[in-house]
DNA sequence: TACGCCACTTCCGTGTGGTGGAAGACGTAT
DNA sequence: ATACGTCTTCCACCACACGGAAGTGGCGTA
């Protein structure tokens, strides 16, 4: 294979279409609705380029204006979204294996995938009985503290997990693992047993375990379940039904010929 | 107001920017995996210029590559996309409605926002002995033959329903209405009766009862319930659910201060 | 092994269209 | 009235997008 067309670092150059892309960059879970001087501040370029930028994408459909003058990510986003194998194409396989399994614990069920050294949750249910988690669909978080992000990081690539394991692990507990050697070890548990578990990793109230989603003996994603507890015991008991749905979720993206490969 | 920058038609010029939103609208539900030759032929460009075009968006995360080097959409589309009020966040608000609506009827629930003269199905549960419909999650149709359009059209800005009362009406089934006297009349009573019933004009066995999702007095959506039938006595008994989940959708967009306005 | 074909990748001289300063319109607070 | 902030339009300059051409690698055929 050639060095080809990889997904890169940040786009560095300020070329024309870079600047296009990183006006939609500028819309985030925290602000989601920009005006265009905001928007021209955020991208760094003044006004009447922002300006042309924003009237581009609008005449596209990439971004909407509401009618107070401020612009939000379009419909048309959306909708190419929905084409993302790695998104709704996983959703629609995974929605009901996951439906299956909250009906059985009633207990906040995750899906996710990895990109780059983060986890992106692709899917959440989420009872009201069960314990309040920090992630929403479509949002994003670091890969060693989380159950998903563990068996994900697991299964990646080693120069991810060399790049992951180099920066320093940042912790949001007292019992978040920073120490490089000792989530080495973990790793090397979660491909044995074909399992995680995060400990109060993430809070100080809530466990999780998790299992990896597999195509052709590939990791594509990662299945997890999230209750409230002070122990691994907490979640040992919903381990099988876990790994049992992410192996379907698997079997059933490899078999109908939909063109599910890795990554 | 100024004329300021409102959606328009499709991007004429072909400038830097709109050739780079142009390789994204290749992609398309039928064809979701292309090679870099494909793209070229779809813009309309070089094969050069298309290998720089695919290169910055794959750097940026927009298309993905399979290990066939086949390009796909990416995650960071989808993760953008989640940010679109009139997407993902339309649906969360949505889904606990639609969810009991279901429950209770065990039909096709719909949900479904106005995008220029189309509906854009956004979200939609399926029972498996419900009746089998054309539309999917991200998909796109014609206004006046679904239910859900009706009620998009009926409260469409004149200019939307004068553009396409202007056009021929394409006729899928024999029921469908074609004569554009008829579609006003129709369109006269959803907005006086506030439901829509669409009766076999998209298949020759399913019927369905659409209602408006109003946001402050404007109809920013439309729910819609799809039974196998021959008239409209089939889904007369739905309509009240069907308003009242729409009523309850409305109610809740309005609410929390979640940014919620007419398009 | 040699050849042809196809899909992809890289390079670089040319000229097109992206750029951003400036000026004006509009609304709102002082 | 005056000042400020936001948005919109215009246009001359010159960076950088463009695409032809040449090179690479894989695969099937002879």
């Amino acid at each position: 294979m050639t060095s080809g067309l990889r997904a890169g670092p940040l786009p560095a150059r300020r070329t024309a279409g870079g600047k296009l892309l990183a006006v939609l960059d500028a819309f985030t879970r925290e602000r989601p609705a920009l005006t265009l001087s905001e928007i021209a501040r955020a991208v760094g370029v003044p006004l009447s380029t922002a300006h042309r930028l924003v009237g581009e994408l609008c005449a596209w459909g990439g971004v909407e204006r509401d009618e107070d003058g401020r612009y939000r990510v379009g419909l048309r986003v959306w909708e190419l979204g929905a084409l993302a194998p790695r998104g709704l194409g996983l959703r629609e396989v995974a929605l009901p294996f996951m439906e299956d399994l909250y009906e059985v614990t009633h207990e906040n069920v995750q899906l996710a995938v990895r990109d780059g050294t983060e986890v992106v949750f692709v899917e959440r249910i989420a009872g009201r009985s069960a314990v309040g988690v920090l992630t929403r669909v479509g949002g994003r978080f670091a890969l060693p503290p989380t159950g998903v992000g563990l068996v994900l990081l697991a299964h990646a690539p080693a120069e991810v997990q060399e790049r992951v394991l180099a920066e320093p692990l940042t912790a949001h507990t007292r019992h978040t693992i920073t120490d490089p050697r000792r989530l080495r070890r973990v790793l090397a548990e979660v491909r044995r047993t074909g399992m995680a578990i995060s400990d109060r990793q993430v809070t100080e109230d809530a466990v999780s375990v998790a299992a990896p989603v597999e195509v052709s003996g590939a990791v594509v994603a990662a299945l997890s379940i999230v209750v409230r507890g002070s122990s691994p015991a907490a979640v040992r008991d919903f381990a099988p039904g876990v790994r049992a749905a992410a192996r379907g979720i698997g079997r059933t993206l490899a078999s109908p010929g939909a063109g599910w490969r890795a990554p």
